[in-house]
DNA sequence: CGTCCGGTTGCACTGAGTGCAACGTGATGG
DNA sequence: CCATCACGTTGCACTCAGTGCAACCGGACG
């Protein structure tokens, strides 16, 4: 592998230090009575460094590390879709949740989403999935978007009626395996 | 009808005014470029009384209109679910949409949620849909809270697609129209 | 060794959101 | 008709989120 360079190295501390300490105060404490000095001050950086790294609070909680957005580009460009648009977005859907750096963090993301505020800001942080499987999409049926958009929203909703029927106490696999369900419910819907 | 009292006519009014102007203003300067200041004196009120009918800046653009809450109760507890839990389902999200007072405001909205941001934002105000939708389904399905949940997702993607896909330029029937077009297309996931 | 780059920091500023006390007017009861 | 209450509105002061700017400091590089 290729050694990281110090600089690069002190900002992906800073950042993982941020939204560790912001994951762990908040589900503590609750979002409101956590200040972004506090979430800075656990990290053992200024507040500032704190904007610097998140564009505001719930950034903090929600962002997804780039790792995982590497991941995800990785399954998309090997997805195959030649059998159809349904398995493939099941295919990188299922491996991507099992897979994500972000997945350590799920049962206190789901307790935080108790808060429908919270919940929005969790979806717009997981919209960059959607973004991507939507170009992917588009790729693969040029000349019918609608299609393309209906199912990535679809998936997207198997997806997150998992993780809404789902309780944080169980281990996240079993999120997983609700989610793969529900994909192969839906498939009916989607013929090859 | 029942003669509205000058004090909740009053209340109406204002909130109204309130989210008029805030539309208005954010539609033509954007989000960031208007201040809570700006709308309050467009609606000519204090900013205080601001907050009293909104708690955020957000909630003056997407917050619904209690009559359309008080709408969508009515058409879900008129709702015949003996045909399916799909077509219920159906019913409700067109009827709502057609006849819902927000549909004016859709066309403004539709181009607010180019930012990401405001979309999420979006999506949390109209939640109050899904959650009312998701117990009335749960309701109707006692021994099967995923297959509900599931349902009401897959429905709030159906809409969510369509609002995506459909251009604000089109008058907003062409919205409700490809959303019904999206519920027939998945209808064969959710057989009777 | 000198220079540049880039993450970090402090400072000052705007604007969102809140608690509180006071005012004015419609609703209510004697 | 008047006293009282209820409630929407308002001003004030305060905390905290988020931003622009200039400065600092240690690693990278010739």
């Amino acid at each position: 592998m290729h050694p990281v360079p110090a600089r690069e190295q002190q900002r992906r501390d800073s950042w993982r230090a941020l939204q560790s300490a912001a994951v762990e105060l908040v589900g503590r404490r609750g979002f409101a009575a956590v200040t972004v000095d506090d979430v800075a001050a656990a990290a053992g950086v200024s507040r500032r460094t704190f904007f610097n790294h998140f564009p505001t609070k719930v950034a903090a909680l929600f962002d997804p590390d780039p790792a995982d957005v590497e991941l995800l580009d990785r399954l998309l460009t090997g997805a195959d879709g030649s059998a159809g648009l349904w398995p493939a977005l099941r295919g990188v859907w299922l491996a991507f949740l099992a897979d994500h750096r972000g997945l350590a963090l799920t049962p206190v993301r789901r307790r935080l989403v108790a808060d429908p505020e919270l919940a929005a800001h969790m979806r717009s942080a997981h919209l960059f999935v959607e973004v991507a499987m939507d170009r992917w999409a588009a790729g693969q049926l040029p000349g019918d978007p609608v299609t393309a958009s209906l199912a990535v929203h679809t998936a997207g909703a198997v997806v997150g009626s998992a993780f809404a029927t789902w309780s944080p106490d169980e281990p996240p696999a079993a999120f997983v395996a609700a989610a793969a369900r529900g994909f192969d419910r839906l498939a009916p819907a989607f013929p090859g």
